[in-house]
DNA sequence: CCTCCATGAGTAGCATTGCTACCTATAGCA
DNA sequence: TGCTATAGGTAGCAATGCTACTCATGGAGG
Protein backbone atom coordinates (compact mmCIF):
# COMPACT_ATOMS: atom_id res chain seq x y z
CA UNK A 1 0.00 0.00 0.00
CA UNK A 2 1.53 3.67 -0.83
CA UNK A 3 2.01 5.76 1.88
CA UNK A 4 0.38 8.95 0.56
CA UNK A 5 -2.51 6.76 -0.79
CA UNK A 6 -4.12 6.97 2.86
CA UNK A 7 -4.08 10.62 2.95
CA UNK A 8 -7.35 12.30 3.37
CA UNK A 9 -9.33 9.11 4.49
CA UNK A 10 -7.41 7.79 7.52
CA UNK A 11 -10.48 10.32 9.66
CA UNK A 12 -13.45 8.02 8.27
CA UNK A 13 -11.21 4.48 8.66
CA UNK A 14 -10.65 5.50 12.21
CA UNK A 15 -14.21 6.56 13.11
CA UNK A 16 -15.86 3.15 10.69
CA UNK A 17 -13.31 1.14 13.30
CA UNK A 18 -15.33 3.12 16.83
CA UNK A 19 -18.83 2.67 14.70
CA UNK A 20 -18.81 -0.94 16.52
CA UNK A 21 -18.34 -0.15 19.87
CA UNK A 22 -15.68 1.89 21.98
CA UNK A 23 -11.84 1.13 21.84
CA UNK A 24 -8.77 2.24 22.75
CA UNK A 25 -5.86 3.67 20.51
CA UNK A 26 -3.93 0.78 19.81
CA UNK A 27 -7.06 -1.69 19.52
CA UNK A 28 -8.37 0.65 16.85
CA UNK A 29 -4.85 0.07 15.31
CA UNK A 30 -5.12 -3.78 15.16
CA UNK A 31 -9.08 -3.48 14.80
CA UNK A 32 -7.83 -2.51 11.21
CA UNK A 33 -5.61 -4.53 10.67
CA UNK A 34 -7.33 -7.44 11.28
CA UNK A 35 -10.34 -6.28 9.50
CA UNK A 36 -8.24 -5.21 6.24
CA UNK A 37 -6.60 -8.44 6.66
CA UNK A 38 -3.30 -6.57 7.36
CA UNK A 39 -3.64 -4.44 3.93
CA UNK A 40 -4.32 -1.10 6.21
CA UNK A 41 -1.21 -1.55 8.85
CA UNK A 42 -0.86 1.80 10.18
CA UNK A 43 2.00 2.66 12.72
CA UNK A 44 1.69 3.99 16.34
CA UNK A 45 2.92 7.51 15.19
CA UNK A 46 -0.01 7.97 12.68
CA UNK A 47 -2.93 6.46 14.65
CA UNK A 48 -2.57 8.51 18.08
CA UNK A 49 -2.04 11.62 16.51
CA UNK A 50 -4.76 11.00 14.04
CA UNK A 51 -6.91 10.25 17.38
CA UNK A 52 -5.86 13.25 18.90
CA UNK A 53 -7.45 15.58 15.99
CA UNK A 54 -10.66 13.63 15.97
CA UNK A 55 -11.15 14.60 19.52
CA UNK A 56 -10.27 17.76 19.23
CA UNK A 57 -12.69 17.99 16.90
CA UNK A 58 -15.62 16.47 18.39
CA UNK A 59 -15.45 13.46 16.73
CA UNK A 60 -14.60 11.21 19.17
CA UNK A 61 -14.02 11.81 22.87
CA UNK A 62 -11.91 9.69 25.06
CA UNK A 63 -11.16 8.65 28.77
CA UNK A 64 -8.38 7.07 30.79
CA UNK A 65 -8.75 3.77 32.18
CA UNK A 66 -6.52 1.26 33.75
CA UNK A 67 -6.33 -2.37 32.49
CA UNK A 68 -3.48 -4.95 32.99
CA UNK A 69 -1.34 -1.89 34.96
CA UNK A 70 -1.25 -0.31 31.98
CA UNK A 71 -2.97 2.93 31.27
CA UNK A 72 -5.49 3.41 28.16
CA UNK A 73 -7.74 5.91 26.47
CA UNK A 74 -10.84 4.49 25.62
CA UNK A 75 -12.32 6.28 22.30
CA UNK A 76 -16.15 6.36 21.44
CA UNK A 77 -17.58 8.05 18.93
CA UNK A 78 -19.99 11.55 19.62
CA UNK A 79 -23.15 12.59 17.72
CA UNK A 80 -21.03 14.44 15.55
CA UNK A 81 -18.47 11.30 15.57
CA UNK A 82 -21.21 9.16 13.88
CA UNK A 83 -22.75 12.11 11.59
CA UNK A 84 -18.85 12.66 10.37
CA UNK A 85 -18.61 9.05 9.05
CA UNK A 86 -21.64 9.13 7.05
CA UNK A 87 -20.44 12.30 5.41
CA UNK A 88 -16.95 10.04 5.28
CA UNK A 89 -18.82 7.27 3.60
CA UNK A 90 -20.51 9.27 1.24
CA UNK A 91 -17.73 11.26 0.04
CA UNK A 92 -15.69 8.44 -0.28
CA UNK A 93 -18.07 6.28 -2.67
CA UNK A 94 -18.60 9.02 -5.02
CA UNK A 95 -14.77 9.73 -4.63
CA UNK A 96 -14.38 6.11 -5.35
CA UNK A 97 -16.70 6.19 -8.29
CA UNK A 98 -14.79 9.06 -10.12
CA UNK A 99 -11.45 7.83 -9.51
CA UNK A 100 -12.23 4.22 -10.64
CA UNK A 101 -13.96 5.84 -13.71
CA UNK A 102 -11.38 8.12 -14.61
CA UNK A 103 -8.90 5.56 -14.09
CA UNK A 104 -10.13 3.15 -16.43
CA UNK A 105 -9.03 2.08 -19.63
CA UNK A 106 -11.03 4.26 -22.53
CA UNK A 107 -10.45 2.32 -25.33
CA UNK A 108 -11.53 4.84 -28.46
CA UNK A 109 -14.31 7.01 -26.03
CA UNK A 110 -14.50 8.90 -29.38
CA UNK A 111 -14.96 6.10 -31.95
CA UNK A 112 -18.20 4.78 -31.35
CA UNK B 1 -15.23 16.29 -3.44
CA UNK B 2 -13.20 16.63 -0.69
CA UNK B 3 -9.85 18.90 -1.33
CA UNK B 4 -7.25 15.73 0.30
CA UNK B 5 -8.74 13.17 -0.66
CA UNK B 6 -7.22 13.31 -3.91
CA UNK B 7 -3.75 12.80 -2.19
CA UNK B 8 -2.02 10.60 -4.09
CA UNK B 9 -3.70 9.73 -6.69
CA UNK B 10 -3.62 12.82 -8.80
CA UNK B 11 -0.79 11.51 -10.64
CA UNK B 12 -2.94 7.86 -11.46
CA UNK B 13 -5.68 9.84 -13.07
CA UNK B 14 -3.11 12.37 -14.85
CA UNK B 15 -1.13 9.29 -16.12
CA UNK B 16 -4.59 7.58 -17.10
CA UNK B 17 -5.43 10.63 -19.13
CA UNK B 18 -2.83 11.27 -21.39
CA UNK B 19 -3.45 7.12 -22.27
CA UNK B 20 -5.59 7.67 -24.96
CA UNK B 21 -3.24 10.12 -26.85
CA UNK B 22 -1.28 13.58 -26.19
CA UNK B 23 -2.85 16.42 -24.88
CA UNK B 24 -1.80 19.26 -23.40
CA UNK B 25 -2.02 20.94 -20.03
CA UNK B 26 -5.15 22.71 -20.23
CA UNK B 27 -6.86 20.01 -22.10
CA UNK B 28 -5.77 17.28 -19.31
CA UNK B 29 -7.50 19.19 -17.16
CA UNK B 30 -10.73 19.39 -18.86
CA UNK B 31 -10.49 16.00 -20.43
CA UNK B 32 -10.55 14.63 -16.85
CA UNK B 33 -13.34 16.83 -16.16
CA UNK B 34 -15.39 15.75 -18.73
CA UNK B 35 -14.61 11.75 -18.37
CA UNK B 36 -15.98 12.49 -14.19
CA UNK B 37 -18.87 14.16 -15.44
CA UNK B 38 -17.07 17.57 -13.47
CA UNK B 39 -16.74 15.28 -10.28
CA UNK B 40 -12.61 16.06 -10.55
CA UNK B 41 -12.36 19.33 -11.82
CA UNK B 42 -9.07 20.37 -10.98
CA UNK B 43 -7.56 24.36 -10.37
CA UNK B 44 -4.99 24.93 -12.77
CA UNK B 45 -2.56 24.96 -9.42
CA UNK B 46 -2.73 21.66 -9.42
CA UNK B 47 -2.61 20.37 -13.10
CA UNK B 48 0.54 21.82 -14.26
CA UNK B 49 2.65 21.92 -11.37
CA UNK B 50 1.88 17.65 -11.36
CA UNK B 51 2.52 17.32 -15.01
CA UNK B 52 6.26 18.84 -13.98
CA UNK B 53 6.48 16.64 -11.44
CA UNK B 54 5.52 13.38 -13.98
CA UNK B 55 7.75 15.51 -16.26
CA UNK B 56 10.90 15.45 -13.79
CA UNK B 57 9.78 11.38 -13.00
CA UNK B 58 10.21 10.74 -16.37
CA UNK B 59 6.58 9.40 -17.14
CA UNK B 60 5.70 11.99 -19.36
CA UNK B 61 7.41 14.13 -22.32
CA UNK B 62 6.56 17.50 -23.01
CA UNK B 63 6.78 19.22 -26.71
CA UNK B 64 5.97 23.01 -27.07
CA UNK B 65 3.74 24.17 -29.97
CA UNK B 66 1.69 26.56 -31.07
CA UNK B 67 -2.17 26.55 -31.83
CA UNK B 68 -3.96 29.73 -32.40
CA UNK B 69 -1.34 31.97 -31.38
CA UNK B 70 -1.04 30.40 -28.01
CA UNK B 71 2.23 28.44 -26.79
CA UNK B 72 1.10 24.89 -25.93
CA UNK B 73 3.24 22.64 -23.89
CA UNK B 74 1.93 18.75 -25.63
CA UNK B 75 2.70 15.64 -23.13
CA UNK B 76 2.77 12.07 -24.01
CA UNK B 77 3.35 8.93 -21.59
CA UNK B 78 7.15 7.24 -22.14
CA UNK B 79 7.12 3.91 -21.58
CA UNK B 80 7.92 4.22 -17.71
CA UNK B 81 4.83 6.39 -17.86
CA UNK B 82 2.77 3.48 -19.13
CA UNK B 83 4.34 1.42 -16.18
CA UNK B 84 3.56 3.44 -13.65
CA UNK B 85 0.09 3.96 -14.70
CA UNK B 86 -0.39 -0.30 -14.64
CA UNK B 87 0.85 -0.03 -10.90
CA UNK B 88 -1.39 3.07 -9.92
CA UNK B 89 -4.42 1.31 -11.44
CA UNK B 90 -3.26 -2.09 -9.23
CA UNK B 91 -2.58 0.06 -6.59
CA UNK B 92 -5.97 1.69 -6.43
CA UNK B 93 -7.63 -1.81 -6.96
CA UNK B 94 -6.22 -2.53 -3.63
CA UNK B 95 -6.49 0.42 -2.02
CA UNK B 96 -10.20 1.51 -2.52
CA UNK B 97 -10.78 -2.66 -1.62
CA UNK B 98 -9.33 -2.15 1.53
CA UNK B 99 -11.07 1.30 2.06
CA UNK B 100 -14.44 -0.29 1.18
CA UNK B 101 -13.96 -3.11 3.52
CA UNK B 102 -13.21 -1.03 6.39
CA UNK B 103 -15.28 1.75 5.74
CA UNK B 104 -18.36 -0.96 5.41
CA UNK B 105 -20.51 -1.44 7.95
CA UNK B 106 -19.55 -4.29 10.37
CA UNK B 107 -22.99 -5.12 12.54
CA UNK B 108 -22.19 -7.69 14.44
CA UNK B 109 -18.57 -8.83 13.34
CA UNK B 110 -18.19 -11.15 16.57
CA UNK B 111 -21.27 -12.68 16.83
CA UNK B 112 -22.18 -15.38 14.56
C1' DC C 1 -13.23 50.83 -28.46
C1' DC C 2 -13.30 48.56 -24.21
C1' DT C 3 -14.21 44.90 -21.31
C1' DC C 4 -14.96 40.35 -20.15
C1' DC C 5 -14.34 35.49 -20.75
C1' DA C 6 -12.24 31.18 -22.33
C1' DT C 7 -8.02 29.33 -23.33
C1' DG C 8 -3.18 28.39 -22.00
C1' DA C 9 0.86 28.39 -18.94
C1' DG C 10 3.00 29.43 -14.87
C1' DT C 11 4.71 30.38 -9.74
C1' DA C 12 5.13 31.48 -4.53
C1' DG C 13 3.70 30.20 -0.42
C1' DC C 14 0.48 27.86 2.55
C1' DA C 15 -1.94 24.11 5.10
C1' DT C 16 -2.70 19.54 5.87
C1' DT C 17 -1.40 15.16 6.78
C1' DG C 18 0.84 10.80 7.44
C1' DC C 19 5.33 8.89 8.49
C1' DT C 20 9.96 8.13 10.57
C1' DA C 21 12.33 7.87 14.55
C1' DC C 22 12.41 8.36 18.67
C1' DC C 23 10.95 8.07 24.19
C1' DT C 24 8.45 6.05 28.34
C1' DA C 25 6.28 2.21 30.80
C1' DT C 26 4.29 -2.51 32.21
C1' DA C 27 3.66 -7.59 31.85
C1' DG C 28 5.22 -11.93 30.57
C1' DC C 29 8.35 -15.19 28.72
C1' DA C 30 12.95 -17.22 27.58
C1' DT D 1 18.62 -10.45 32.03
C1' DG D 2 16.81 -9.22 27.89
C1' DC D 3 13.26 -9.48 24.37
C1' DT D 4 8.51 -8.92 22.77
C1' DA D 5 3.79 -7.37 22.92
C1' DT D 6 0.99 -4.00 24.70
C1' DA D 7 0.04 1.01 25.42
C1' DG D 8 0.73 5.89 24.82
C1' DG D 9 3.26 9.69 23.23
C1' DT D 10 6.04 13.60 20.50
C1' DA D 11 9.25 16.36 17.25
C1' DG D 12 10.19 17.17 12.90
C1' DC D 13 10.15 15.88 8.08
C1' DA D 14 8.42 15.31 3.29
C1' DA D 15 4.97 15.23 0.15
C1' DT D 16 1.26 17.18 -2.09
C1' DG D 17 -2.70 19.77 -3.54
C1' DC D 18 -4.71 24.37 -3.19
C1' DT D 19 -5.19 29.49 -3.09
C1' DA D 20 -4.12 33.45 -5.20
C1' DC D 21 -1.95 35.50 -7.96
C1' DT D 22 0.79 36.87 -12.94
C1' DC D 23 1.13 36.99 -18.00
C1' DA D 24 -0.71 36.40 -22.68
C1' DT D 25 -3.96 35.73 -26.88
C1' DG D 26 -8.40 35.67 -29.34
C1' DG D 27 -13.19 36.30 -29.71
C1' DA D 28 -17.76 38.01 -28.18
C1' DG D 29 -20.69 41.65 -26.28
C1' DG D 30 -21.59 46.16 -24.75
Amino acid sequence: MRAEALKGHLDGLLLATLEDGPLHGYAVKEALREVTEGRIDLPTGTVYPALHRLEGAGLISGTWAVANGRRRRTYRLTAAGHAALSDQRAGWQEFATAVTFALKARPWPATP
